[in-house]
DNA sequence: GTTCGTGCAAACGGTTTGCAACAAT
DNA sequence: ATTGTTGCAAACCGTTTGCACGAAC
């Protein structure tokens, strides 16, 4: 597991410093969308003199070279999704947690010739409570 | 005009003092996205002496009494939408504009019953260049 | 004279940055 | 020696808040 996130590394060009692999062990096994707040206190119960500006840089580097992505959701932080697959999301409305939405369970037809834009990407995105 | 928006804003039980028609007429004229900043930037031209302050405190209201609805679309602001029907939006990737794609221009299907979470709202966001 | 809107400045919170120290090669 | 990573603290910037003033009914 370790290997492969070494290996991860590396293949987009990253130093694989013993931080970077803590941080992407973290962020890239977990099912959540964490801020960078929760992923610093998440790597700093193994790695304690990890600092703050480190796991920002860090997931900004991952972000740039592809390995994670942004998501602009909520106001209150930037989170990362490890799922660089095209996909949904659903926001619990009642709790703020976000999910993933696999991309066949929803059907999007006609998005093509919208304005003279060329569109590069898109998503559902959904807000809902547990019923 | 000036009219409409004093009806407007009583409707929803808002006391129509003269800065809050000021920011009412404003964003809800606009085509555009605009952030608060912006607001108060446009806002100022004619009222030189309306505070920060009171143009946040004025939008918040606006969304709370549903008027306006917020978007989080960007890292970099929250940024308000006239438009409180639904709709989707189309996020110009080079300028960050944001454009209002009407509802029936996307086919969106098989929303329901997504992991037993009942969905009271969702949108297509959409990023692209113009071509 | 109480209620409500407003301005100001300070506080806040998430994020970035400058800089000095350090590690690796 | 050069290059790249890290920690710290300060800066930054959008937004909120506390408080005192002032207007309206």
């Amino acid at each position: 597991m370790k290997h492969d996130v070494v290996q991860l590394l590396t293949g987009r060009a990253i130093q694989p410093s013993a931080h970077r692999v803590a941080v992407a062990q973290y962020v890239l096994s977990t099912e959540d969308h964490p801020s960078a707040e929760r992923v610093w206190e998440s790597v700093k119960a193994r790695f304690p003199m990890i600092s703050r500006a480190t796991v920002y840089n860090t997931l900004n580097l991952f972000v740039e070279k592809g390995l994670l992505r942004e998501l602009h959701l909520s106001p209150d932080s930037v989170v990362f999704d490890p799922n660089t697959d095209p996909h949904h999301h659903l926001i619990d409305e009642e709790t703020g947690s976000i999910h993933d939405i696999s991309w066949d369970r929803v059907k999007v037809a006609a998005i093509a010739n919208v304005d003279g834009y060329e569109i590069h990407d898109y998503q559902v995105v959904m807000r809902g409570t547990k019923k």
